[in-house]
DNA sequence: CCCCCGAGGTTTTACGTATAACGTGCGACG
DNA sequence: CGTCGCACGTTATACGTAAAACCTCGGGGG
């Protein structure tokens, strides 16, 4: 009341708020920062939040920040948002991120457009831990060194310095897809794999051969877009010897390439050639026929990611995570063709 | 050399980087803040930069933050990642910002999973700026009070009490997809609009019905997803009335339902029903036909949005822009059907 | 009557950094 | 020969917050 809000001036402090409730800075942080029962009488403690309230107090988190020596700010190192699952896996880790006052900060994937060559100067936010997908390792080089606790999505518990591990069972997965081909009589298979180098997909290679053995099995690598994996394909699918009658993909984004491959060379999906994906993102629902694919719990897989940061920062002990996943036919795995 | 690293010890400060290097922090300060030209000699300033690289120094970034009052922080704010164009967008303006030293760290969507009430909670970082979608104007509000300067991306310059503009030039879009199916010769269209509030649809909407006055329009609106696009479609398609020839959407995702819709009812795609998109996103390529669009210059657009608030930051005067947008003709568009 | 205690605060300090303000020698110049 | 100024640093301070340590006053027990 006795001085107004100034007009053009700078955000007020607690220390504004104390002389407009008529106390002190310190009775203002005990009362906005909640401890001041036993300490702070009803009435003095209802003065204050009118003031704040009044004044349009927010509180300065680089200070709070700087005082607490913490951030409740984490870094979630993935290799590009732009791929519909590490998107998932953003939003569910944001959302167990702010129900406890934490926030979520990325890292911009190093195949992306700014070259950020210190990781710290993007993330300007000063970190409490680190969440990086097994997808991102080389970024991940940069955090070496530096003491912050990490938890790492889906990568070898052996050898990595994480303090935590979540992973997802694609090696259940990749056995699904497999029991699902077997079961339809296929015996020649293309293993549509990825050109990245991840803990993932070698996991995804390693069930597959299992699994295939006995049978005709030919592996070709692409990058993770729709035009390399279609000439890919359609070089594997039209090269000597008998041809694939099923195509396994270690993402939907591959798949989607097997299509157009398909195509081109006048091979139906599914009667002439299975085609099987792998994430179940929203690609897998819009291709006709709709793509057979493993379902993966990717909004899980960045909460749990970020909980178990969570309990690495309260001291609890580390306990490691497997998440299960899903098979989901639908219409691009049929019989195998006869002979 | 004299006090080795503390082994288990916290992050070395600046403080320590001079213990070691026999000056003050002072010194520490202007050398690592490359200040120091004529302050410091060349033999001390490489003693300084020694020690530090020795201990693994790196500065306290809510320390500097407290002090500059400023944070090289910019808040995004957009409806959702999962949505591959805010996905591009989130790139382009954290390369941009990459570059500048700046960081971005996401306001996670209100139809998000978590509530996060208080948008300052989940965006712990301490910000300088805000860029904000049209999109989600409604956590926008969140923000009204604060003296943040703001850039709206894709919004109607009058109204907001944005700092600067930046848009997308969807009205000359939309003119490009009305002329090249009127040119195909279709007079029946339905516009398959997006549910979602948003100025950047309400001027698509104007320019199409300006574009195709005299002509037989029907408007159906559906949200951003594949299955309510697919409905939507299918009950527009089939009630009284001529069909039309021509579906005209707001989006991509839209176009998808529609190809699945048209599959449902016996409809080819482009001979029986033409269909466009606005967007093109990865989804646009993978469909069969591929899908007619406007492409939109996503990374682009973010880029402009995060330079335009480094400018405002600058005290430059905001200068608006307007983005150019491109027809993509594929195979989704054709001749109108005889009668 | 004195001492202690608890309620209800206040004073003070520290977090780590950037920078303004302030020395301090030494060579040069009037 | 005084002093001016430059090269090279140092000392001191402030940013806004949280919380430990401290004060003060009134009442109750010994």
């Amino acid at each position: 009341m006795q001085t107004p809000e100034p007009l053009g001036g700078a955000r007020p402090t607690s220390r504004d708020v104390a002389r407009a409730a008529g106390v002190s800075q310190a009775t203002v942080s005990l009362v906005l920062g909640g401890k001041w029962r036993g300490r702070v009488s009803e009435r003095t403690a209802g003065a204050v939040r009118e003031a704040a309230r009044e004044l349009g107090y927010r509180p300065n988190l680089a200070a709070r920040n700087l005082r607490l020596g913490r951030t409740r700010t984490a870094l979630l190192v993935v290799p590009a948002l732009t791929n519909e699952f590490f998107a998932h896996v953003h939003t569910g880790a944001a959302a167990a991120a702010a129900r406890h006052g934490f926030g979520v900060v990325l890292y911009p994937s190093p195949d992306g457009v700014g070259p950020a060559r210190d990781p710290f100067a993007s993330a300007q936010a000063a970190l409490d831990g680190v969440i990086a997908s097994s997808m991102a390792t080389d970024a991940l080089d940069a955090f070496r060194g530096t003491d912050l606790p990490l938890v790492m999505l889906d990568s070898d518990p052996a050898g990595t310095g994480a303090a935590a591990h979540v992973n997802l069972d694609v090696a259940d997965g990749m056995r699904r897809v497999t029991g699902h081909l077997l079961g339809l009589g296929h015996r020649r298979f293309l293993h549509l794999a990825s050109a990245a180098p991840s803990w993932t997909f070698d996991v995804r290679a390693d069930a597959l051969a299992r699994e295939l053995r006995g049978t005709d099995v030919r592996t070709v690598r692409s990058p993770l877009n729709v035009a390399d994996a279609r000439e890919a394909a359609e070089r594997a699918l039209t090269d000597s010897g008998p041809r694939p009658t099923a195509v396994v993909c270690d993402d939907d984004i591959l798949a989607a390439g097997v299509y157009k491959a398909a195509r081109r060379l006048g091979l139906r999906v599914p009667e002439d050639l299975s085609v099987t994906g792998f994430d179940d993102m929203t690609l897998a629902t819009v291709v006709e026929p709709g793509l057979t694919t493993v379902r993966l719990p990717a909004e899980e897989f960045g909460r749990r990611g970020m909980e178990a940061l969570l309990a690495v920062l309260a001291g609890e002990p580390p306990r490691p995570e497997t998440l299960p996943v899903a098979l989901v036919p639908r219409g691009s795995s049929g019989p195998a063709p006869a002979a």
